[in-house]
DNA sequence: TAATTTCACCGAAACGTTTCGGTAACAAAC
DNA sequence: GTTTGTTACCGAAACGTTTCGGTGAAATTA
């Protein structure tokens, strides 16, 4: 465990002062080309590293920022975002001397107590708020706390900082897709009400089948698992004869996408023959599970390195304005066809 | 943004010196009940939080731990170990005032630098190794680095400390209640062979099947992947007569046996009545599908928790020994039944 | 040559803790 | 009544940076 090499080592070898070292190291100008040149070798020749704990306490910063994810285990265990959206988040993070500290918090109120307890020790310069939910308290509790946050996907009127990536253009794909197919009967599986983002997407089906002057259907709620799928295929097909069933029906993530073929399957009718079904996300799973999985695809992993960008320059104090990344997109495979033939 | 209240505050409303502040608030002796009371309470008043950054220079510690995750993003999703193992951490580090340090690496030199910059800074005060692959570069690397470290499910003859939930119980119940159904004919669907963890299951799967007179039958490698369970299934099933293929697989994760299953389907093999299909971890999707996947369950939560006190303690020095924790067991649901009648 | 500006460089303070040696005050022992 | 011991408390140093005011010397101007 030999001791550290600190600033002082290196002005002492450099023959000069510390904070002219600092001034060096940092370009900061009032140091001559030629001393600036010998600090910088003895730094190198020392493996002169600056501490990070020095620098916090010096700048006031922290040189981290967090991320709180408030959903159970296996919803997280299974959901393709978070994975993708905390890789591109380090992408931009790491290159600036940043990192993400994550914690989790499957209780609402705990998931508050941790941005609290990160904010009264500064763990953390800032903040990422995700899978909104309506009326959310971490908003308030951000501002009380002066803490800099971004929220991801966030509904206009969001009062901090947002990326968002839009879902209307998407899921207007899919309904333009389904219609030119044939479909008249549809339905559609929501996310649990209480998040913002199911209530989106929703929204922005019904509106794309009101634009196209169709009926909007039956809308079931769901909780974004496979199992939930599972319930609403039952809740849908289960003992309706085949003229009174929905012929498409969009589930508001992939995973609840893929119990509903499944359970389509075991109750005999066909996809994508006698029914087309349809998800949101673009997990891969989906297009290895047979048919393959016809999808909005959302590119979480974009979305986190403009919410990391996003997240430093609020830090920062840059003027900043919100970002909206390119739609999701409809991808079209194999689980979504013609309209059955009434006969 | 109302300044932060320092020790110093605190001193000046109780009338004493700082350093008595510290020893009262730190429960150290020195300090008569008296002023610990007065002291105590002044904190209280002003609402005193410690400042991270202070202690931590002072300290010479971080108060954080790292890990750094090299798997690509997709297998990150799927995988139902992260979520629950963090979890699991993240409930010994917080009520210990430290916090979890996220760093994603897909390449596996990308992840030695992240180890490498971690330390550098001092970023952390430990780390976890999970994901151990044979002759892993990262123990050599913390080592020369002096950072404490915990590995998990190591081999033995592991030079760190490690955290260990044993395979081989769950995975020999599994073989015995397979060769209870009367089935003679096996296979077995490897991970990844860079893996130690692959191996491990797969020799615990060889040397269960050996202890019981049986020939070990074919071995595959897989990928860990839904994809590489159907090419598995594939490889070993398609376009083999009945009495040629093996009747009873295991695919050393559950991911790939979902996808082992669906193959298998799509070949007009009912499972599991013509062949029987396991997998390991007890991932929860498992028993969603249909027919609900047999498994060795693993704790993933209940070894995030061990690990973390096992690397809390190391940093502090405590003589440590490794941990075992409970082995993990068989689960038997609907894709394993009694071997099919030759006739 | 004297006054002024510019510039490289330095020393010290500040960030907020913990720790350690020291010093009064007072009690117990000889 | 001096010694010894104990206790409560204090002041200052240390951790490793950045920043800011200051100083001397060189360069510019008058």
């Amino acid at each position: 465990m030999s001791n550290r090499v600190t600033i002082v080592d290196v002005a002492a070898k450099a023959g000069v002062a510390i904070s002219s070292v600092s001034s060096a190291l940092n370009n900061r100008p009032g140091v001559s080309e030629d001393t600036r040149r010998r600090i910088v070798e003895a730094a190198r020749e020392l493996g002169f590293v600056p501490s990070l704990r020095g620098r916090s306490l010096s700048a006031k910063r922290a040189f981290t920022v967090g991320l709180v994810v408030h959903r159970d285990p296996y919803v997280l265990e299974s959901d393709p975002f978070f994975g993708s959206f905390i890789g591109g988040i380090e992408t931009v993070l790491d290159p600036r001397g940043y990192a993400l500290i994550l914690q989790m918090g499957s209780e609402p109120v705990e998931t508050l107590d941790r941005y609290r307890s990160l904010a009264a020790n500064r763990r953390v310069d800032g903040v990422f708020i995700s899978d909104l939910g309506v009326d959310d308290p971490r908003i308030a509790l951000v501002q009380e706390l002066g803490l800099p946050a971004v929220g991801v996907n966030a509904d206009p009127g969001f009062p901090l900082a947002a990326v968002r990536q839009s879902h209307v253009e998407g899921i207007r794909e899919l309904v333009e897709h389904l219609v030119g197919l044939g479909h008249t009967r549809f339905a559609h599986v929501t996310g649990p009400h209480e998040f913002i983002h199911a209530g989106q997407r929703q929204r922005a089906w019904s509106d794309a089948l009101e634009a196209a002057g169709l009926p909007v259907g039956d809308i079931v709620e769901g909780d974004f698992t496979y199992e939930g799928g599972v319930a609403a295929a039952d809740r849908l097909l289960a003992g309706r004869a085949p003229d009174e069933r929905p012929t498409a029906v969009m589930c508001s993530n992939d995973l609840s996408a893929i119990g509903f073929l499944g359970r389509a399957g075991e109750l005999g009718i066909r996809v994508p023959d006698d029914l087309s079904v349809a998800g949101f996300d673009g997990i891969e799973l989906g297009s290895y599970v047979r048919p393959m999985l016809t999808t909005v695809a959302t590119t979480p992993r974009l979305l986190g390195v403009e919410a990391a960008r996003l997240l430093l320059e609020t830090i920062n104090g840059t003027a900043v304005v919100d970002i909206d990344i390119e739609p999701a997109r409809l991808v079209v495979r194999s689980s979504t066809g013609p309209a059955p033939q009434p006969r």
